[in-house]
DNA sequence: TGAATTGATACGTCCAATATAATTAAAACT
DNA sequence: AGTTTTAATTATATTGGACGTATCAATTCA
């Protein structure tokens, strides 16, 4: 064990810092915020645990010594670094520093998470955002696997060992082919598309959203007759633009819909979107993320 | 004044660094000599004072939390700069560091200096030592003017307001052209040249040491016919190979005389060297200089 | 359910930092 | 020279904070 350090405390530097600025112990003390003698007293300590003198006094002159010309500017940085390492720790426990990894389905970035990215990124520059795009299914696994902190789930219910953070919902469109005779209502409902063949995604990318789609559809009084599966929404407005049939999903891939492809929003079906991070661990920087999203979501 | 830093003593970053390592207070406690509860203690009030706790502890587990792990490595640094900072002044304080400048006359660059600084920079690599190779009065000079830390002299008594720190002797030599008459005698004495012309080097160079030689020259008996000056002692031996004269001066020239210039030795004559300070002004560098000397230029 | 482990709390003790007061010493005045 | 002023040190009492012992509370494991 070094024992440089032996009782040498930041007590120390400071009074010794304010005495070398001042070249005057009175004044120093006074700064400081504490009577003369201590001041002496504290310095003399301090002298005697490096085991030089840092100044030299007379009645009429204080100065520094080499060892205390010395140790000055390393006294200065080492409490200057001392108020930054605290301020860094208090901005770590704010969230406003380390990393964190978001995960969300592919669509939730067409449903205003840029949005929530950039405000997050100019409130908080020093916590390091990583995004990871990919299943609703892939997400609740990196989640309860601790690989991602906080992440958009495309389904209504909490999944189990997950807490929710936010929530908010979307409408539901129809997709149609630009040439369909439906394409020309502007209020269609569901019930109209019950003989369409339909696009849709796999089941396994997100069972309760896919499940909660079906619902929608089985409430409308028919179960979709899916003629094909494509696992992104940009391919599944092409193929409904292609003529292949008509799809139905959240409101925000009408960004996707092509000149060939219209969509039509259903106003009275919902689909929900949450926010949700492992249960009992929610880190500071998530926290931040999801005031983020109740600030920059609202509906 | 910030108020980051209120109360926050190293030896909380102490305490702290060593918990985060163990990650179990017990054991930290017994590495840091205290018991367990003061140590308890210490921790909570550094969280209170940083306003974030920094561990997440049940009676089964330790660990650290976001601002705990943000803390640690600023606390190890600080800890090690801390360690670094007083060694740095401690080091300052024993004069092996800063710098120092040293005054010498040129002909004392001949007589052993080299081998002091050589000596002196292996032992003190952090001080940066300069030299000043000007006349001796420019040394006295520069010493009462602060501008050189320790210079040597070519004087026998030491100049007002000046502090002697170590001397040596040289004998003195005679310079003689190789085709002299007396350079073929091997035992000469200062008497045979009474009547010789000779080389010299300016009084304004070095009042003192001019008048020792001159001194020498009396108590032989004459007063030297000085028939040419030069300011540098090469010059001076090249002089006296030009057959232009004679000179005397302190055995280190011998090292200039070339082939065409021999140099004889006065046992029985000598000249002083002094290393000087400014008084009261001996800098902890200059002690280790003046150590240096007494350690490498031994007679 | 009981024993063991581990961190937190309660409380008394002691030391170290502090304040007040007195002292010393040098410089600057009269 | 003698007095005043300035500035740091020494002396001494006080107190607050760090420490240790004893104990508690919660959890794990048998």
């Amino acid at each position: 064990m070094n024992h440089a350090k032996l009782g040498i405390e930041l007590t120390h530097l400071r009074y010794f810092a304010v005495v070398a600025e001042e070249l005057h112990f009175g004044r120093a003390a006074i700064k400081l915020g504490v009577s003369q003698p201590p001041l002496t007293q504290q310095i003399q300590r301090l002298e005697q645990r490096i085991g030089f003198a840092l100044f030299e006094r007379s009645t009429r002159r204080t100065a520094l010594t080499e060892a205390g010309n010395a140790l000055l500017p390393i006294a200065q940085a080492l409490l200057a670094d001392v108020d930054r390492g605290i301020d860094a720790a208090r901005k770590a426990g704010r969230g406003e520093s380390g990393h964190l990894v978001v995960g969300t389905p592919p669509s939730v970035m067409l449903a205003g998470l840029p949005k929530v990215i950039r405000w997050f990124r100019r409130k908080l520059p020093d916590v390091d955002l990583r995004l990871r795009e990919v299943s609703t299914a892939a997400v609740i696994e990196s989640l309860n696997a601790g690989s991602v902190d906080v992440g958009f789930l495309r389904c209504p219910e909490l999944p189990q060992g997950l807490q929710e953070l936010f929530r908010f919902r979307e409408n539901v469109v129809i997709l149609l082919p630009a040439n369909h005779p439906l394409a020309k209502t502007q209020k269609l409902k569901l019930e109209q598309l019950a003989a369409e063949p339909f696009v849709f995604f796999p089941r396994r990318l997100g069972a309760e959203f896919h499940d909660e789609l079906l619902e929608h559809c089985r409430k409308a009084g028919f179960t979709p007759k899916v003629v094909q599966e494509a696992t992104q929404w940009s391919t599944v407005a092409s193929l409904v633009e292609a003529g292949l049939g008509v799809s139905i999903g959240p409101a925000s891939i009408s960004r996707l819909a092509a000149r060939g492809c219209v969509a039509r929003v259903l106003p009275d079906k919902w689909t929900t979107v949450l926010l949700a991070s492992p249960k009992q661990r929610l880190t500071a920087s998530g926290e931040q993320f999801a005031a983020a999203c109740r600030s920059q979501l609202v509906i």
